[in-house]
RNA sequence: CGGGGUGUAGCGUAGCCCGGUUAUCGCGCCUGCUUUGGGAGCAGGAGGUCGCAGGUUCGAAUCCUGCCACCCCGACCA
């Protein structure tokens, strides 16, 4: 088979939809915008799940569930919430089918219309914070905080594989706490957690930073954000958490006892990552050659592939295999050893390279006879031989050092395509000719957002909580400014 | 929802403009032999509602109408 990966110069969105397809991680199922996940892809966001779960439970949440349906009345209670997301909504509105008079097969029983309609869930604060209420009373019921793993509908006009589908898995914790201060202090944490998730186990650099009021979510009063760079240069916001203020405790009536005994709202968070985080990885690290895994999610870490001409040869190198698969799992390595002979090495080879395993061992007769192996790693292509007693202290070296490499490349990449700019021509004149992230100074009015959005489809990613302090003026209007904000194109 | 494009075997495609034997080719799949340290070679074989529904015609993958799906660009969005 041909390597036929679209080169990314050539046309970006068409090599990052066929290495999804051809690295066996998902396709599209037909239905509309919604993708079947395979079970390689659904391998990496298991990986993730796992780690992002227990970062979760170290920082005190607990997970629970929530239903898939929402009475569309949920949804009038907190006005911004509903104009955020109105526009997208799948609707339930009949519960029967029956067998058409006129012989054309099922269709909607007119009978069985439902009297309220139900909501598909788009996000599920409304349904959380209408049994919040149920279950604060005093001020010792908090903070409630509470995670969920699940999966939402929007009906996005377009879609795109792990990017934005119609139907996705997200996680969304939901918070509610006694002061305002706990609150914002918890919409940080999570964001920090997200943020130390994306750069030590996806290996993918991120900003962390403010939305904007426009960009801001649904009924927020603060976004907090991290932002990624793809290698097209175009960013991509990879998790959000938002501090909600009384808003949705107002609009669901979620009212404590204090320890002063006066009855007071409760203040809330919100913050989420979804399946989107496949897409990030994929398109921070990947290459002509396929997919590249940093080792902490890759599904398998290591596979070792048998090199043999007959079974006698087979039987040597299995021997060898799987005596070195042992010792890697005793180290607490994910090792595959693939010993299928309906494919050859060289098919193998190709195979896991597209599916982006970090290391591969080859091991065949002459080996057997060294005592040594080949050792290939995925993240520089480079291969050599090892011997056999000290492969595994080798690869679990190499696995810090391809996630560090990982890292520190992303990094460098995002380094070289982040560019200060001080005027709105050399702004447009960037944004055209390398992309990337471009920092600059912005008045703080969503008028003059809108104009450069308007103008360049560039759009404002985030204030960066770590930016300094720099008085400057608003490179299009010329009002003052006392920090830079990060804008770029987005996915 | 607006603009553009594409639907032919599991995948990628030729044929369509200008209707006419048994729908083309490659990959993949199956069988056999030889192979196996970077996607093997040869020989043989299987696999098709030509997206769906109508219409025109002696005859439709091809022309006409409607619908559906997918892709790309825009608006929207995690």
């Amino acid at each position: 088979m041909a390597k036929n990966l679209t080169t990314r110069s050539e046309d970006y969105s068409k090599w990052y939809n066929e290495l999804v397809i051809k690295a066996d991680l998902a396709e599209n199922s037909g239905v509309r915008g919604c993708m079947v996940i395979k079970p390689y892809g659904f391998g990496i966001w298991e990986k993730m799940q796992a780690e992002l779960d227990r970062m979760f439970k170290e920082t005190g949440h607990q997970n629970a569930y929530f239903p898939l349906f929402i009475p569309k009345s949920y949804f009038s209670k907190e006005a911004s919430h509903v104009d955020g997301f109105a526009k997208e909504c799948a609707v339930v509105t009949h519960y029967r089918l029956k067998n058409d008079e006129n012989g054309n097969g099922i269709v909607v029983d007119p009978e069985a219309k439902l009297e309220e309609e139900l909501i598909v869930r788009p996000t599920s604060e409304t349904i959380i914070w209408d049994t919040y209420r149920k279950w604060v009373q005093s001020y010792r019921d908090l903070p409630l905080l509470i995670n969920q793993w699940a999966n939402v509908v929007r009906w996005e006009m377009r879609t795109r594989l792990f990017l934005r589908t119609s139907e996705f898995l997200w996680q969304e914790g939901h918070t509610a706490h006694a002061t305002e201060k706990e609150a914002i202090a918890e919409a940080e944490q999570m964001m920090n957690i997200y943020a130390d998730f994306a750069e030590n186990y996806m290996a993918v650099p991120v900003v962390k930073g403010l939305k904007t009021e426009s960009e801001r979510f649904a009924g927020a009063l603060e976004t907090y954000c991290i932002e990624a760079l793809m290698q097209d240069g175009k960013a991509l916001q990879a998790g959000t958490s938002h501090f909600l203020g009384q808003n949705f405790a107002k609009a669901f009536d979620v009212k404590f006892a204090s320890k002063e005994g006066k009855q007071e709202y409760v203040w809330a968070t919100s913050w989420g990552v979804s399946t989107r985080l496949v897409g990030a990885l994929i398109m921070t690290h990947s290459d002509d050659n396929g997919l590249v895994l940093p080792p902490k999610l890759a599904p398998d870490q290591v596979v070792i592939v048998p090199i043999y001409r007959n079974e006698e040869q087979f039987d040597a190198v299995s021997e060898v295999a799987k005596d070195l698969q042992a010792k890697l799992r005793a180290a607490g390595i994910r090792v595959k050893f693939d010993n299928r002979d309906t494919h050859k090495p060289g098919w193998k080879f190709n195979e896991y390279e597209l599916k982006g395993v970090p290391v591969r061992i080859a091991i065949g007769p002459k080996d057997v006879e060294k005592g040594t192996v080949e050792l290939a790693r995925r993240d520089t292509l480079t291969k050599e031989f090892v011997n056999q007693d000290e492969v595994v202290d080798k690869i679990s070296g190499l696995m810090t050092e391809i996630q560090e490499n990982l890292f520190k490349k992303a990094v460098d990449y995002r380094t070289e395509h982040t560019t200060e700019v001080e005027s709105y021509d050399e702004f447009k004149k960037v944004l055209k000719s390398k992309g990337g992230f471009i920092s600059a100074h912005w008045d703080g009015t969503t008028e003059t957002e809108d104009q450069i959005k308007n103008d360049t489809k560039a759009t404002i990613r985030c204030i960066p909580l770590d930016g300094k302090k720099e008085a400057g003026s608003c490179m299009v209007t010329g009002k003052p400014s006392s920090q830079r904000v990060l804008f770029a194109k987005a996915y």
